[in-house]
DNA sequence: TAACAAATCATCCTTTTGGATGACCCTTTT
DNA sequence: AAAAGGGTCATCCAAAAGGATGATTTGTTA
């Protein structure tokens, strides 16, 4: 197999020239080029089309997050993973939201990233074990309070319609009640949900997950 | 250090009596207790409060993913590490939604195994490499078409302020418009978003993500 | 310069909503 | 047995919304 063609993103030149000869040194890999930007980084992979790309965060002009944003708005498709210290939130989530397949810190050994880079350059993704637990917790979805806010079965069947914008009579029709019955229906959702009109009370449906 | 004490969950009893042979011949262990169905996993996670449990995910009577979300919901607080052989998508996030702080597939080896589990024991997360690039992808959110929709800057004001409850009238009080141009703006609105009427347009532009 | 999108305003007319009130029937809970 | 909540229906009326059309102004882009 050909060796995976690596471009490597670190606005630390010590840092990036050592990590290039540790790369360098693995036979399955090859650097086909370096960069200390964001902005460096989208030219040299319009030029070289690599296979992955090691990207830092932290750096100066355009970080890597933007600049990971920048590449998957282009249309790059090769793999992106992301090498940094920081253990940061926003620039965990916002990586990996941006179509980064890994998120590793520096202070992993060599052996860790080669495995590290095989992994991501077969389709699966990579976490350190640092930032794992960040990425789980922002999976969690906010739990629904009451599930209903109050609102019984039935209400939620107009409400449903009532958002896709089925009007009194088409609510109406598609339950087969008479068009008194919803007027009634909603009438009672508005003051459960202390909307003013059906608008505000599909807005607030869809704060409390109910659509 | 005391030992972790441990909650081995699993329909299969052979490969839990091996697994558990396994967890007892490492020294930081101590299997406290085993269950066979999510049902008794309840009933003893209750009894024996261990410190961490080891979930199977595809059992009988009441899975592993149900298991997890009523243990979550009476309060306990020890960590849930998943330990299968599912790699099926509603598995995998439900799970983690529910609150398990790990998910590790069954081929693991034995020392991976051990490290997951101190590590979750140490508040980390644990993924195995199969499942992380699932992980990632439900992680993206998604992407925002245009940002606005080809809603121009005011018809946004505008639409946030629908949203809210506001009449034409208001709309047009607050941002200091005739009645006429909201009505002309809310008209564009309907037609860019595709909607019926202003309840549908809020609808839609909640899963556009624009309110 | 011409074309275009955005923002502004108006009139006319029909349909839809929302508010207020009262009523009947059925379950479940007290 | 009584109370409470949910679901059903009706009438009346005022307010709000929606459709169709046409027009002016101001930028920005072609």
């Amino acid at each position: 197999m050909n060796p995976i063609r690596i471009l490597v993103v670190d606005d630390h030149a010590l840092f990036r020239q050592g990590l290039v000869g540790l790369l360098e040194d693995m036979p399955d890999f090859s650097v086909v080029g370096q960069a200390d930007s964001g902005i460096g980084a989208i030219k040299l992979v319009h030029e070289l089309s690599p296979d992955l790309v090691l990207m830092d965060v932290n750096m100066p002009e355009m970080d890597g997050v933007n600049a990971v944003i920048a590449l998957r708005a282009r249309g790059y498709q090769g793999h992106i993973l992301m090498l940094t210290i920081s253990q940061n939130e926003q620039d965990l989530l916002g990586a990996l939201n941006a179509g980064a397949d890994g998120y590793v810190l520096k202070n992993l050994e060599p052996e860790d990233l080669e495995r590290a880079i095989v992994q991501v350059r077969e389709g699966m993704g990579v976490l350190s074990p640092e930032v794992t637990k960040t990425v789980l917790d922002a999976l969690q979805q906010p739990k629904r309070a009451v599930g209903s806010a109050g609102l019984s079965p039935r209400e939620l069947e107009v409400i449903k319609l009532v958002a896709e914008g089925a009007t009194t009579g088409q609510v109406a029709a598609r339950l087969y009640i008479s068009e008194s019955t919803v007027k009634t229906h909603i009438k009672n959702i508005l003051k459960k949900l202390d909307a003013a009109n059906r608008v505000e009370a599909i807005h607030k449906a869809h704060q409390l997950g109910l659509v």
